[in-house]
DNA sequence: ACATTGACCTGAGAGC
DNA sequence: TGCTCTCAGGTCAATG
């Protein structure tokens, strides 16, 4: 699940459930979970500070400790948070359970347990450290800025579009929808394409995060010409009709229409 | 530079 | 019911 929607929608939800308020007891439940920290280490990191303000770069969620650093949340492929209400045993898959004083809890939940749990004194460093490129929906980030990152690139546009260290938050899906929107075959070389066909994919890009990322933050049904939602082998274009059809890029599974997207 | 593959992990769902 | 197989929205390292 977790790409840049997903993400804004994490983030959004602990805004809203867990800012201010004392962390008084941190449970770990797999400590395999934690990167190169140890349950102990994370339980005084955490305890009796409260969680100030978030960041989301790309799949990134930071969580600031007051002056003492940031809680790095990483979610995999089956991440996700959940308010664990008072009497409830944590859902299936809570991996690490921040408990606050007031009663509430917060729950780090990965199925699969590809996600990573950790500290860092410094956000930015962090995300230096990690390779990450500007997140995709930087207020920064321009025509300009974009092309020069993406272009010139041999490899297919899918597969630049999906490189953390060129742009951080774009996942498989979001891939696909981007290059449905704008009707770009996801195979297509990215030195093939002149400036303006840039400057076109950048702001179908941008468009079309900000809607995903809307839509999940309120819990909307996506609108009707998105193809997230057709995610099977004969499904329809839900712009023209057709079949739509399977292409591997990058070894990862995704769905275009050949008459929408022509390569 | 770029593409491909397997590994890390676990569980859901399909098919027998 | 239970077994086996395939697949899954992420990332990394190794290899061609």
């Amino acid at each position: 699940m977790p790409e840049l929607p997903d993400l804004a929608q994490f983030k959004s939800y602990i805004d809203s459930t867990a800012l201010h308020q004392v962390v008084e007891r941190v449970r770990v439940m797999d400590e395999r979970i934690l990167e190169n920290i140890t349950p102990q280490q994370l339980g005084q990191h955490v305890t009796g500070r409260s969680f100030e303000s978030t960041l989301r770069h790309g799949k990134y969620l930071f969580a600031e400790l007051a002056g003492h650093g940031w809680l790095v949340l990483h979610f995999g492929m089956t991440g996700n948070v959940a308010s664990v209400p008072a009497d409830d045993e944590p859902p299936r898959f809570a991996r690490v359970v921040f408990a606050f004083d007031n009663g509430k809890r917060l729950a780090y939940l990965c199925q699969r347990m590809l996600g990573k749990v950790g500290v860092t004194e410094s956000a930015d460093r962090y995300i230096e450290q990690q390779s990450q490129g500007p997140d995709a929906l930087d207020e920064t980030m321009d025509r300009d800025r974009f092309s020069e990152r993406v272009g010139g690139r041999r490899a297919a546009i899918k597969r630049v579009l999906m490189d953390q260290s060129v742009l951080a938050g774009i996942g498989n899906i979001c891939a696909d929808e981007i290059l449905f929107q704008a009707r770009m075959h996801p195979k297509t070389r990215v030195s093939e394409l002149d400036r303006e066909t840039l400057d076109h994919v950048f702001d179908t890009m941008r468009a079309t995060l900000r809607t995903l990322a809307d839509c999940r933050v309120h819990h909307k049904a996506l609108p009707e010409h998105f193809i997230s939602d057709c995610r099977d082998p004969g499904c329809e274009c839900p712009r023209c009709g057709g079949m739509l059809e399977r292409i591997a890029v990058n070894s990862r599974n995704g769905y275009y229409c050949p008459n929408c997207q022509p390569g």
